[in-house]
DNA sequence: TTACTCATGTAAGTAGTTACATGATTCC
DNA sequence: GGAATCATGTAACTACTTACATGAGTAA
């Protein structure tokens, strides 16, 4: 349930609208954990409910309200909690690398096109993480900022630090990905050359049991 | 929804029961895709009866009954059809990343206790995945060879290299997280070398509003 | 007879996705 | 007056988790 906690913490900078909040779930935390605003919504309204989160009506213009939410000591608590508390880790479940598994299905052009994809895809996301990771150096990002202004002297390089850290990592993965791709493109040509296939044709046909057409039913 | 394509795909190395592909999912498959039987035997119905797999009732001792799965025409068409589809990666949501740029709330043994639980875990699988493309370079699991006796000659050779390819992927994968950790623990090293703060003393404290102690009503 | 593996399910709950829905405010 | 952005929701659905439930077969 780490919706919940990446929101906590997101209240830590400071009070925020659920709709700030999801603009930092599509920004800046967004290419760490991902929410949308029909998940958000109703999850501060169950913080609310079990007193980990304050909301204050605001006017907006004229008519309008809306609803700035704070950590309340019982929020504070459960981030705390949750950070130091150690979690198993979740179980795999990578299509992509399933799906590689299974390239023969395609011809070598199919499978040239996953990894380009997949290539193209991570070089996208380690320049954003790269960018953020300057960010976070240059103490450029409005979260950050706040975050250091409401800490203590010796707490602020730990703040950052950690996050750049994080950060890096994900660049690092995202190399690390870039790279497979490549490799992965290097062994289509490899198998290619060793081969008669045509390189629009598949590898390989699932085979299919005697007299399994299926039930001629309809579906 | 890869559990359908990866049931697909198992099917093809020949039938098998829900019991069967299960098992399956708790070992070869389980470093790249996981699932409980409990999510296996109802979607196993639903592909019966979307006519993707036939099922055979095989007699088991003396009363027992049970199901065998086949691929259908049907089923190898989507199977392939999965295979070439370029799919939108899914948006990242990486509990231990999201955590780790919070580590400042716990103390500096706390962020040390999560890098070490990650690196001991990530070795874990860089030894279960590194085994894997050993038993997949040798020949000897027995899903590779059923799939390598059906198939063509030229297509062997293929179907065996997506599979060590994918694999040693996960291993790299698998070292760049350890070395994640490794260089996490060196940078805790660091900021309690340059603090005054006690190893085990929380970093930084998140920061409540004024008077929102949560509401005396309960919870 | 006891324990283990084989074998197949259901049920209740949580998390996440996609689409629908509405209205105010601000800026051009 | 219209478009973009601010703002807050609901509804239906799919995927996954955890726990409950049952029973046959096999080997010590």
């Amino acid at each position: 349930m780490s919706l919940r906690h990446a929101l906590l913490a997101l209240l830590d900078a400071g009070p925020m609208t659920g709709y700030e909040l999801a603009k930092q779930f599509d920004t800046s935390v967004a290419y760490v954990w991902n929410a949308p605003h029909s998940q958000i919504y109703p999850e501060l309204r169950r913080l609310e409910a079990l007193g980990m989160v304050v909301a204050e009506d605001l006017p907006r213009g004229t008519h309008g309200v809306k609803r700035a939410y704070s950590l309340t000591t019982d929020g504070a608590a459960e981030l705390v909690r949750w950070v130091v508390e150690v979690e198993t880790p979740a179980r795999p479940r990578d299509a992509a690398y399933l799906k590689a598994t299974y390239y023969e299905y395609g011809s070598f052009d199919d499978a040239r096109r996953q990894f380009r994809e997949h290539r193209d895809h991570y070089r996208l996301l380690q320049d954003h993480w790269q960018r953020h990771v300057t960010q976070l150096e240059r103490r450029e990002t409005v979260l950050l900022r706040q975050r250091l202004a409401l800490a203590d002297e010796a707490a602020r390089s730990a703040i950052a630090a950690y996050k750049v850290h994080t950060y890096e990592g994900l660049v690092e993965r995202a190399k690390a990905e870039v790279a497979w791709a490549e490799r992965g493109l290097d062994l289509v040509d490899r198998l290619q050359r060793d081969t008669v296939v045509a390189h629009d044709e598949p590898t390989a046909r699932p085979h299919v049991a005697l007299g399994t057409t299926g039930p001629p039913l309809g579906r």
